[in-house]
DNA sequence: ATTAAAATATGATTTTTGTCAGTTTTTCAG
DNA sequence: CTGAAAAACTGACAAAAATCATATTTTAAT
C-alpha cells in the first residue's frame, strides 16, 4: 500500500502540517478504497469513524430535504479532506456522499486525526480555518439561494464549476454531471434547470454536447449572476 | 469595568475552556461597549481586530446579495461570541452585524484570542466544535432555502425562534423583529411575509398583535414546516 | 445489435412568489 | 399631544418556477 508521507494530495489539504513522523503513524493504520462511480462514501445517519483523503475522483456532498428533494451542498476533489465536520462534533453525518467519477479515497481512522489534533496546534489551527472557509463559502451560497433568481444561480454555478475543475479537451468544464445533478446543485427541478440551459446555448452563452458544457461568452453570464 | 473571571456569560461560550490567568489577563484589555438598538457593531468589509462577546441583547448577523436583497443568515445572542469566523480566517468580515435589542458587548483583541489559541487546546477545540456545529446549521439551511416553499420556511422559522428565544409573559416569541427582518430571514419579499403571517393567524396557527407573536398550534407548523 | 431503462428535452398549465400601488396603522421626535 | 415618517397591510397583476404530460435521445445490459 502506497503510504502517505510520499503522497502528494496531501499537500492539497491540513496533512500537510503533519510531521514525518506523524504521516508514518497514519499511512500505518490508513485503508485505502476503491469507490466506482454511483456509490456511496457515506450516507445520513452513518457515524464517520474518520475521515476520507480523496486522492483521485469527485463526489457530489448532499442532503435530502423533508421534501423528498435532493440538494447538493459540495463538490469534493483530489486532495480534499471529506467528513472532518462530523468527526468533530462527534455526530452522525447529515450528509451524503457520492462519487460521480470512478474516485480512489484513504480512510484515516478518527483516533489517529484526534490525537494530531490535540497535539499538533498547527494542523488544528489549519483544520481551523478550513472550517472557517467552508462556513463562509456555506453562509455566501445560503444569500445566493435565497435571494438570486434560478437563472442567477445558473449562471454562477455554471462559472464556479469551471473555476474549480478547469476546462477538458474540448475546452468544456472538467466535470460530467447530469442535468438532474445540476439541478440539485441549483436548487431547483430538473426540468427548468434543462430548459434554462437550453435558453442559454441559444442566446451563445454557453454550447453543449450532451454532458461536454463550453462556456462562451463568460461575460455575459457573470453579469446574469450578479444580476444584470 | 467588569471582571472576564466573575463574568457568568463566559459560561455559554468558548470562552470557559480558559483558565483564571487568562481571563484576567482577557479583562485587563477588553473593552466593553454598549450598543443601541438599529446601530451595527460590524459592517461587510470591516477588518475585525478582535471578537465580541455578546453580554446582552440580541443581534441580526446579515449580507446583502448582489440583487441590493438582505438576507439574515443568523441571529446572535447573549453568551454568543460574534466574528470567531473571520478572526481565524484572516479576512475582512463577509457579514454585517446590527442590534435588535440595545446591547452590551466585549471586545476581546484579536492577539489575545489567538494566543489562547496557539496555547489552550481545550480552548481551541471548543471553537472548532462550535464552527462544526454552525457549519452543520448552514448547511442544513442551505438546503432548506433551497428545497422548502416560503410558506414551510416561515413555519420553520417561527417554531426555531420560539426555541432559541423562548416567549415573554404574553406567551409570545421572546423577540421583537419587524415583518422585513422575519422577511429576511426567510429570504421573501416583506409582503409575501407579512401574507403568510396573515393566513397563518386566520387559520389559528398563530396569533400576534404586533411584534408579538403567539404560536396557537405547533403542531400544524411542524406539519407545515416538513412538508405536510 | 437489440431493447429496455434512464436521461434529456419540450409544451401546456398551474402554483408560487414578487412587484407595484395605495391605504391604514404605529411609532416617535419635537 | 401632534404630525411626519416608518411600518404594516391589502389588492391587482406580472413574473418566475414547479408540475404534469409526453416525445425523443442516449446509455447500458443482454
Amino acid at each position: 500500500m502506497s503510504k502517505c508521507e510520499q503522497c502528494i494530495v496531501r499537500q492539497f489539504n491540513s496533512l500537510k502540517h503533519l510531521t514525518k513522523d506523524d504521516l508514518v503513524r497514519i499511512s500505518n493504520c490508513k485503508t485505502s478504497k476503491i469507490i466506482k462511480k454511483g456509490e456511496s462514501i457515506f450516507e445520513e445517519g452513518d457515524y464517520l469513524n474518520g475521515v476520507y483523503c480523496i486522492k483521485d475522483g469527485v463526489c457530489k456532498v448532499s442532503k435530502m430535504s423533508e421534501n423528498g428533494k435532493n440538494q447538493i451542498v459540495n463538490l469534493v476533489k483530489r486532495g480534499d479532506l471529506l467528513g472532518e465536520r462530523s468527526l468533530i462534533s462527534e455526530e452522525v453525518s447529515n450528509l451524503n456522499a457520492i462519487a460521480l467519477e470512478d474516485m480512489e479515497v484513504c480512510f484515516i481512522p478518527r483516533e489517529e486525526i484526534i490525537r494530531d489534533l490535540e497535539k499538533n496546534p498547527a494542523f488544528t489551527m489549519d483544520v481551523l480555518k478550513n472550517m472557517a472557509t467552508n462556513l463562509k463559502n456555506s453562509d455566501n451560497l445560503l444569500v445566493d439561494m435565497a435571494q438570486k433568481s434560478v437563472k442567477q444561480r445558473l449562471a454562477e454555478t455554471l462559472l464556479k464549476l469551471q473555476t474549480k475543475f478547469g476546462v477538458n479537451d474540448l475546452g468544456a468544464i472538467n466535470l460530467q454531471l447530469s442535468r438532474e445533478d445540476i439541478a440539485n446543485i441549483i436548487g431547483t427541478a430538473t426540468e427548468s434547470c434543462i430548459r434554462l440551459l437550453s435558453e442559454f446555448k441559444k442566446r451563445k452563452y454557453i454550447d453543449f454536447d450532451g454532458k461536454n458544457i463550453i462556456i462562451v461568452n463568460k461575460n455575459e453570464l457573470e453579469k446574469i449572476a450578479n444580476g444584470f
